[in-house]
DNA sequence: AAAATACATCGTAATATTGCAATGTACTTA
DNA sequence: TAAGTACATTGCAATATTACGATGTATTTT
């Protein structure tokens, strides 16, 4: 098959795992770094920094984009990418409320 | 292709894109919040739980052991799953040195 | 020991992801 | 306006994921 049953499944367990599946590229993980590294915002020369073609940055910047974890702004010829600040606090948030579930490590607590 | 250039990134973009596909399917966000729910350990009627076929529950378990955010005791014919209290902290922690790089919303800060 | 129970593994079909060359689109400069 | 630059989209090949029936393995019960 490959098709997930998203309906046996909750909102919240479909959402974190839809964001979960956008930070799980290395090269998508790398592409936020390297955004959260230049604090301001930058454009497309990530080409140069990753070693991937133009073709496969654009498409993960547009899954990037499709959870809303980045933004892209027009400016002229090319396009500034940038972390979406109110995006991002939700996203930590919603990860969050899934690791505060459990209390902070007790070594050999387990079975 | 559909082969990760993994050499293309450092460890910890690899490492966390790792944990994050296992976190990338609500099947198995749902098993672990199951087993944070019952804070005991929990064996696998996690198939009467979610709505999957026995196979498919235990090809999760799998995945969420290979990251070692599970772990299995035999306990007679059966198996107790649960958390794993210290690489649950890890990972919570890898999580969030990533989410900590961004400073709070302030919203239409971005470009 | 035979049957039953609980789980893992194998094999396979359906689908999704990754990567890139080629091409398309929009702006910019000559 | 033509050529160049920056990025998106398309189309495709290679590979990975998801799901499950069938089967294997170990323990438990009868």
């Amino acid at each position: 098959m490959g098709v997930t049953k998203s309906d046996l499944f909750n909102e919240m367990q479909n959402e974190l795992a839809t964001v979960a599946k956008v930070l799980a590229h290395p090269a998508r993980v790398a592409i936020i770094q390297h955004l959260l590294k230049s604090n301001a915002c930058i454009n497309g020369d990530l080409v140069q920094e990753l070693g991937l073609a133009q073709a496969t940055i654009s498409q993960h910047l547009r899954e990037l984009k499709s959870v809303g974890i980045i933004q892209g702004t027009i400016e002229g010829s090319r396009i500034s990418y940038c972390i979406n600040p109110v995006r991002w606090t939700e996203i930590k948030n919603q990860f969050n409320e899934l690791f505060d579930q459990y209390p902070t490590a007790i070594p050999g607590e387990c079975c």
